[in-house]
Formats: C-alpha cells, sequence, structure tokens
DNA sequence: CACCAGGATAGAA
DNA sequence: TTCTATCCTGGTG
C-alpha cells in the first residue's frame, strides 16, 4: 500500500491518492474471497454491518469502469500524476466501455472523453468515500480529521474499523494513542502494533487524512463542497436525540437501508429490520457499548407522550412513526 | 423468544 | 428540567 501523505503536497495528489487506496482496498476485500450476500432472505449481521460504509462505497465500483480502472491503477501503481498525463499508458484495449463509444472518432477526441470519463468515474467515488466518512463521523461522533483525535476517538475508530471489515481487535495494541500520534506511524509501525491487520488499518487511515486534507483544501476556497456542508446533528454541539439519529438512519438507505427503512416516508413511518443493528449503532454514536433494543425502544416510548412518534394506527412489530413527518 | 407498554430511578447536561 | 440509560413488571403472538 503506498503511502500518499507525501503526495499531499502535489495538485492532483489526494484525489488520487484517495482513489488508489480505496480500490487498492477494493481489491484486497475481493480477493479474499468474501461475498456481500446481497438479497438472500436473511443476511448475516456481518453482511448487514459491511453494508454500511464498505459496500455503499464500493458497490457502484464493481462495473466494466471499475474493472478497467483497477486495471489502471494496477498498471500506473502511482498514480499521483494529474490525470491528462494517462493518454500515454499503454492497453487503451482494455477499456471496454471507452471503446464501445468511440468508434470512429480522432484520437485527440477519444483521448479527451477518456478524460472526462475517468474523471467522472474518479470524483463519484470520492465524493462516495467523502460521504462515508462523513457519515461514520456522525455515528461515532468525532472529527473527519484523525490530527484532531483523542485516545478515546481513535479506539472509537479502531472499533468502527475492525467492526466494518471484520479486523481482528487490535485497539489493545493503539492504546493511549492520539490521532496525533496515529498519524505520524508508518505503515511498518502499524504493523508492529498489529500484524495481523496493521496494514489495513494504516491504509483505512490513509484514507482518512486524505479526506481531512481535501476537505481543508475545499474550505480554504471560496469553492461551496456541499459533500460536507450537510446540516449535521453532531457538529450543533447539542447532544444528538435518539429521534434525530433515526431520521439520520432513515436519510441514507443507501447506507442503512438494511437496518433500516421507510415504509410511509410522507407519513413519516419507518420499520426497524434490524433492531440489535440499530441499536449497536445508537450504541457506538453515544458511546453506550451496553445499548440493546430494549432500551432503545424504552427511549422510543417516551416520544409517544411527547409527540414526536408514536405507534401507527396499525401497530406492527417494530414499526413506528414520526408524528411530524419531514 | 422477541417485542411492547409504561413505572421508577439515577445521572448528565 | 429535560432526555435519556437502565432496570423492571407484566402482557402479547
Amino acid at each position: 500500500m503506498s503511502n500518499l501523505v507525501g503526495s499531499l503536497s502535489e495538485g492532483y495528489g489526494p484525489r488520487i491518492g484517495l482513489m488508489e487506496n480505496s480500490l487498492a482496498l477494493m481489491e484486497r476485500n475481493r480477493s479474499s474471497g468474501e461475498q456481500w450476500d446481497m438479497g438472500e432472505t436473511k443476511p448475516s449481521v456481518e453482511a448487514l454491518e459491511r453494508g454500511g460504509l464498505y459496500f455503499s462505497c464500493f458497490d457502484m465500483l464493481f462495473t466494466e469502469d471499475a474493472a478497467w480502472l483497477v486495471k489502471l491503477s494496477e498498471a500506473s501503481p502511482t498514480l499521483a500524476l494529474p490525470m491528462t498525463r494517462m493518454e500515454s499508458r499503454e492497453e487503451p484495449e482494455q477499456c471496454p466501455v471507452i471503446d464501445s463509444q468511440e468508434q470512429g472518432l480522432s484520437p485527440e477526441l477519444e483521448r479527451q472523453v477518456e478524460e472526462r470519463s475517468l474523471e467522472q468515474v474518479q470524483s463519484l467515488v470520492v465524493g462516495e468515500v467523502l460521504k462515508d466518512i462523513e457519515t461514520a463521523c456522525k455515528l461515532l461522533n468525532i472529527t473527519p480529521d484523525p490530527m484532531e483525535w483523542n485516545t478515546g476517538n481513535v479506539q472509537k475508530w479502531l472499533l468502527w474499523t475492525e467492526h466494518l471489515y471484520r479486523l481482528p481487535h487490535a485497539g489493545k495494541a493503539f492504546q493511549e494513542l492520539t490521532g496525533k500520534d496515529l498519524c505520524a506511524m508508518s505503515e511498518e509501525e502499524f504493523r508492529q502494533r498489529s500484524p495481523q491487520c496493521g496494514d489495513t488499518l494504516h491504509a483505512h487511515l490513509d484514507i482518512w487524512k486524505s479526506a481531512a486534507w481535501m476537505k481543508e483544501r475545499c474550505s480554504l476556497g471560496d469553492s461551496s463542497e456541499e459533500l460536507w456542508s450537510e446540516a449535521d446533528s453532531s457538529c450543533s454541539g447539542q447532544p444528538i436525540h435518539l429521534w434525530q439519529f433515526l431520521r439520520e438512519l432513515l436519510l441514507k438507505p443507501h447506507n442503512y437501508g438494511r437496518c433500516i427503512r421507510w415504509l410511509n416516508k410522507e407519513k413519516g413511518i419507518f420499520k426497524i429490520e434490524d433492531s440489535a443493528h440499530v441499536a449497536r449503532l445508537w450504541g457506538l454514536r453515544k458511546n453506550r457499548p451496553a445499548m440493546n433494543y430494549d432500551k432503545l425502544s424504552r427511549s422510543i416510548r417516551q416520544y409517544y407522550k411527547k409527540g414526536i412518534i408514536r405507534k401507527p394506527d396499525v401497530s406492527q412489530r417494530l414499526v413506528y412513526q414520526f408524528v411530524h413527518p419531514v
């Protein structure tokens, strides 16, 4: 796994570095032989959890474009160059999408279209990665920038990453470390602390670092980067309320549709599909490891007399209704 | 057994 | 004081 910190200072570095890392991680995961068992009747909890950040981030990559991108990234391991240089790369025949579309075009036009396609897919991937990081931040109540993490934040991030990618628990090996410490560590040092998954953790941290760098760069400029500016209840300073949290999950069906979803969005009726998973997410968000659905549902019931959430007219298990739908 | 309703209480903000 | 988190009793399919 290449370290992209070094590329951060070069114009296009972070974007491409972020891509490269994501793709490499994707490849690693794909080659591990594990599958996301989508669509069967009873997906495992693990599959559901993977469905959170990971799947939403990479599902669109399993397309022809993605295969092509992966090949490109393999063909040129150091992509820290502007994509305008890409035309000099060999193996144009490995680009089925472009080939099928660009018959009869001049090489120059072909090159431009190729660039645009690549940039589009690229920004799509980067956007998804950023969104998923943002979502994780909300859930964990941490800042996107690892440099600002205290030891507790680091442990949360570790727990989350291990949880999401089914890594063995390595939190102990990183105890007492702040985000700053973590960021200063090399991949080798990560491996020393955790031989099993140090490299993976280091790679994920790299993605976060790049994302934070990009965020900073975007906020410096006048460009309105709406990727990070969604209404964010976790940034208001007030502790998040359960109903807000549930609404946040519901607003991200791409990430959480498998554990909570609208039955009727207009009426505000939603169903908790995986009570244990939602409870775990809530516990993670509130730093309450002992949270379970029993307690979560008790809190929901407190909303009955406050007129925030109620049971729908036809009461069903695990189905609730916002009294004031959005 | 998992879910549901709601009382009681403690604790944090 | 509000908003849980926790525990609990009792009820339902």
